[in-house]
DNA sequence: GTGAAAGCGCTAACAG
DNA sequence: CTGTTAGCGCTTTCAC
């Protein structure tokens, strides 16, 4: 039993050396062939690459990096680590970073609480030698840090700001068209009559998203009945007390949109509490496509961001604003397309 | 406008030589006060610490990577992105391969669908010279992908198997003391008439959490009603029904404890259908802390486990295992453990 | 097109 | 206790 386990390669590394060697080139030539730079004749290239097949070799992004003194340190932070965002954004940035050679290095702020704070945040920022950050909502809507941030010259892209998008570096999904989208969704499926719960007052995606479920009724000349919009808080609960005021009404809608998927459980509960089956009797679509969407039951039908995508594409412009910081102001700000993720939460009306 | 905007520090960074130079000794003298090793004599390592500090700097995580030759490229494999797991385990793992300067590379598993692929999969794991990996769980208690790793000689450090914890190495918390723990929170709290959800009956940890709650009732001499028990698949869905055939008895429960959140979640959906009030007419307890845990009204009192611990762990254990694969197999398995959250979910009849 | 030399910033050996 | 000498694996000059 004192067999020794080998490691899955532990670095046994052929070297760009070894590699150069069994080529018959020299280090600089098998650099070139990886690098796709100056054409490498195509005799020698073919000979290089048996070479790194034959060795299994693999560039050391270490030493790369090292070298290359390309590597930048990318900092994220975030304030709210049981946010389900983190984790994909987490992934596609770690993987954009991997690929281009740069470090992700995490930075809790969520013993952050308002002003007296900040400085001392960003001051571990400055000391922690990074090239620039990704700030995660809803940090990224706290005008703040985001003041003091760009007071301190730490640049920084702004993960879906719930704020304008016009203000520094900035991803985000475009919250009106995806509601016009989801309302679509359904008065396609026969709903005419749709209830819709508005999110917290003081996040502009609140307006956003009740611009687009009204711009989408609009559309298809339906009638808005004001009876049936309320106003919610984006929790639970606030969802289920919307929820129990629509219900309460003479004429109910056939659907409720919920402005994020919290909401839309709340008012699941509420249906329940009422005595009304999802969706047999009532329709019930949120936004997000948080874990809780799926969790529950009937899954929700809800509204999907690329999330990972996000997180990749964060890194990208991060690092393309740190190589050149008089960028076309118009790459500064990319929007993504989000999509409908259908499960059991609708009923089909058209039939 | 076409000022340059700075960046945060763009590794201009004072290097171990200037350092050096600043303080009037070797770089390997510097080196070693930052590696508090042989002990540097106290006024050279003073004067070298007040260069450091005037320099602002900090060593090159890559360069002393490179040179130290001790880094080790730690992969981590999963299946499910939406695993709120994730984004905890990846927090704690990555807090200390940045501190150990290991690398983290995230490899997706989710297409992964059975014996099929696996040979696929351990062949890209061994592609990409990985030193060993963590297996987040559910993937951690595939038997299937677990034996090809041991087959293709990939060290593997297990993250909460529900297996048996006997093979290989693992991390994981303790089911059966958490759920007594919780149990006899409910207890304390004045509830003698416990109704408990198992979970699904394929899944260890659902065993041993049920006999917590056993052991628990037992320690403190009350009897369990068999007409409380009830088994449920860890959904939403299964925690419903089985609260719907326990709210339908003539002698009620006052505190139901569902072995997983969602079906706890699940629970109080039925309550709500039942014309109960949580808590004043039923406490309803979970485990896992999940964010449907905190994102339901009432919030639930859970179980949680230190999941961001884990992944910090596991990092170690790992590389702990790598350096020297016959270490203490006693101390390839570390249990840690779990607290009990309290929330708004249980009634205190205790008073 | 290709190669030789000189480092990137740090630490491992060995000296002193 | 501290300094010197070599590299880690790669890329950047600048030659040829």
């Amino acid at each position: 039993m004192a067999e020794k386990l080998s490691r899955v390669g532990r670095r046994q590394h052929a070297t760009i050396k070894e590699v150069a060697e069994l080529a018959g080139v020299s280090q600089m030539t098998v650099s070139r062939v990886l690098n796709r730079r100056e054409v490498v004749r195509e005799t020698t290239r073919v000979r290089v690459e048996e070479a790194i097949r034959e060795l299994n070799y693999r560039p050391n992004l270490l030493a790369r990096s090292l070298a290359g003194g390309s590597s930048l340190f990318i900092g994220m932070i975030f304030n709210n680590p049981s946010n389900s965002y983190l984790s994909e954004l987490l992934i596609g940035a770690m993987n954009r970073c991997r690929e281009a050679g740069h470090h992700l290095v995490l930075e809790d702020f969520s013993s952050y609480d308002g002003a007296e704070d900040v400085d001392q945040l960003v001051d571990r920022l400055s000391g922690a030698g990074l090239d620039g950050v990704l700030v995660v909502p809803p940090l990224s809507e706290d005008q703040t840090l985001l003041k003091k941030l760009e007071e301190a010259r730490i640049s920084a892209v702004l993960i879906a700001p719930r704020g304008q998008p016009e203000s520094g570096t900035s991803l985000s999904i475009d919250d009106e068209a995806a509601a016009r989208q989801m309302t679509q969704h359904l008065i396609d499926k026969g709903h005419r009559r749709i209830g819709f719960v508005i999110g917290a007052e003081d996040q502009i995606s609140s307006h956003r998203r009740h611009r687009g479920f009204l711009a989408a009724m609009k559309e298809n000349g339906i009638e808005v009945d004001p009876a049936l919009v309320k106003r919610g808080k984006f929790t639970y609960r606030s969802g289920m007390e919307a929820a129990d005021d629509i219900l309460a009404l003479d004429d109910l809608p056939t659907a409720i949109f919920a402005s994020n998927d919290d909401m839309a459980a709340g008012v699941i509960a509420s249906a329940f509490r009422h005595g009304k089956r999802v969706p047999e009797d009532i329709s019930v679509v949120g936004f997000d496509d948080t874990p809780i969407a799926s969790a529950i039951w009937p899954q929700l039908t809800t509204v999907r961001q690329p999330i990972a995508e996000m997180g990749y594409q964060s890194v990208d412009l991060l690092a393309a604003f740190l190589n050149d910081p008089d960028a076309d102001p118009d790459k500064r700000h990319t929007v993504l397309d989000v999509a409908v993720v259908e499960r059991d939460s609708v009923r089909d009306l058209s039939g």
